[in-house]
DNA sequence: CATTAGCAGTCGTGTGTCCCGAGTGCTAAT
DNA sequence: ATTAGCACTCGGGACACACGACTGCTAATG
């Protein structure tokens, strides 16, 4: 593969991604002067071809990449581009605001990516069955009603707003909360059920259904609604790629499906940036996409990933970049200081 | 308007509300044993038709009904289905769980319509510009951090996550907190920057920048993200009147932009729930639609809207149906107890 | 030997034509 | 008032055709 077939592949990828449409010799040549003769880069591309980085739609058009031309294109041609400093700067104001929680987090974090790369974007909340609780505490509003906070030792933080059950009424809450707190400091979160079952004394086991009740709603992050967060599904609509109803539908059912985008993330292991192209993507629901996924970390663990869904034909060179420095200002958010 | 006309335009409504497609007079003798041939059909439906009742998409073609069929049967014919005891009671478990807190509810509430009713709903964020501050607490986490809880006379909580600035890192940050809260109890949350500027005094008033900010961003209910739900987009693409990708761009924009949804929902004013039919809906991107909205209050106050929308041929008695009970249990929900 | 011009060949797409069938409106019979 | 019968209308699918974009090949060129 000489530079000349390199320079050809490349711009063929980038014209392709930026149109959409078959990229043609002549058009090759016109655009972006390449000194040599349409008939040249014939020749050129069907070398291109017959290794299998090109594609054929049919004898009359021009070429398209195929999976192993877009792989060869990110591995060795892509040069990163770099973001404005503007960008940047947004993106880390966007964390600047509110940190903590959770559901808040992963929510802006999806807008945030698809808002910037115009795909859409899944975020999976991080994994926090190895967190244990580092304390729980409770604001009284009324003597009816108090909200109950929850924070585990990497630093994540729940709140949920309770009703106080009458038999309760009367008694001294910061208290009970207090001892509970001491009690279960340091249980890993999924084991606090038994752990109450098994701990709870007097007053506190009298009661122990509400608690126990309450505990659990605010350690299980509650609804799946809040473990996966999904945005800029609207961009899609801008992509002739998804101008088939009957695609959207499967591509999106496949986007609101946890279980799948979990299937999906949770066997990348590794820390850095991933991109799957067209066949490589090992969902049936979403042929002829791309995907590239980030990790993202709490401290010095990866807990969890995030994903861009585009055409085939997406900018992976941007999407890369901004995955980069996404996930690196989410770790950041979510370093416990 | 006899009453054969009348049950004419009824099985028409119904029929073409479930099909999709125009009714023809032989479909609708065949189908409803009306005892009848088509022939007569066919008169009564050239009468509703010169009546207005009716359109012809074409010569050769069924019925479909006009604007003012539709109205017709909303405000004539249309009987609202009991909805199911079953129903029922998953609507009213689901605020069970948590209350009070208004960026759950509104999305709860958006989630649960758009689940029943196959319809995209949206609903808006209680009016807060009245209510006043009724407390405000802190939790103290760690030293860097603290959550603050707001609480307003209509019952609303909002918390943030909020770091604590080095220089108050030492002082009594729950003194702090009460003092403002005693300070400022009473003041509509509109006019809490300014009551703050006038009556902060001593260390307050040193750290007035602070608090101003986190007190701005827990009364604002912040980002426009959470002064709008909205839900069951994707249902869209079930409707053969969605199918086309430039339409659903058009509508799908429209739901997503809150100042069109809060002109639409804002001039109605009414409590009870209310039908737009097609022409009727006073916006030009979503032509041919149809919106149910309904309205929820806060003790005996009206202070929002949720919307349904769908195509023309919708299921107007359901829709009505299940928006009322939901509006109810959400307005139970924002009950101050 | 690499490059290029020229030309025949291929095939998707847009356009025009035709036919079928569903459904109507009208008229005359009941 | 209702119904049967029939001519008529019109949308949509099937088919054919021409256009044009692009290729692949061959032969000429430096």
């Amino acid at each position: 593969m000489d530079e000349r077939k390199r320079r050809i592949l490349e711009l063929l990828v980038e014209d392709y991604v930026n149109m959409g449409e078959p990229v043609g010799s002549r058009t090759l040549s016109r655009k972006y002067q390449l000194g040599v003769s349409p008939a040249t880069i014939r020749n050129e591309m069907a070398d291109l071809e017959e290794q299998g980085y090109l594609e054929h739609p049919h004898t009359s058009s021009g070429r398209v990449p195929s999976d192993k031309g877009y792989r060869y294109y990110v591995d060795q041609l892509l040069e990163r581009p770099g973001l404005d400093r503007s960008l940047i700067e947004g993106i880390q104001a966007s964390y600047r605001a509110k940190a903590r929680e959770i559901a808040w987090l992963i929510h802006q974090t999806a807008r945030l990516v698809s808002d910037i790369t115009a795909y859409p974007t899944v975020v999976l909340a991080p994994r926090g069955e190895d967190a244990r609780l580092a304390g729980l505490s409770v604001v009284i509003l009324a003597p009816a009603l108090a909200v109950l906070v929850l924070q585990t030792d990497s630093g994540y933080i729940e709140s949920r707003t309770v009703g106080v059950p009458p038999e309760l009424m009367g008694s001294d809450l910061a208290a009970m909360v207090a001892e509970i707190s001491n009690t279960l400091e340091g249980v890993p979160l999924r084991d606090l059920e038994n752990a109450m079952v098994k701990r709870l004394r007097g007053d506190l086991w009298r009661h122990h259904g509400f608690w126990l009740e309450v505990i659990q709603r605010l350690a299980s992050r509650g609804d799946d609604e809040e473990r996966v967060a999904l945005s800029g599904t609207r961009s899609m609509l801008n992509y002739p790629e998804f101008r088939d109803v009957e695609r959207l539908k499967r591509v999106l059912g496949f986007l609101e499906t946890e279980s799948e985008i979990d299937r999906l993330l949770r066997t990348r292991v590794s820390g850095r940036v991933e991109v799957l192209i067209g066949t490589e993507v090992p969902a049936d629901d979403i042929q002829d996409c791309s995907v590239v996924t980030a990790a993202y970390r709490a401290g010095d663990q990866v807990v969890g990933r995030l994903l861009v869904l585009g055409p085939r034909r997406m900018h992976y060179g941007r999407v890369i970049a901004v995955l980069e420095a996404v996930s690196e200002e989410l770790s950041r958010a979510l370093e416990w200081a």
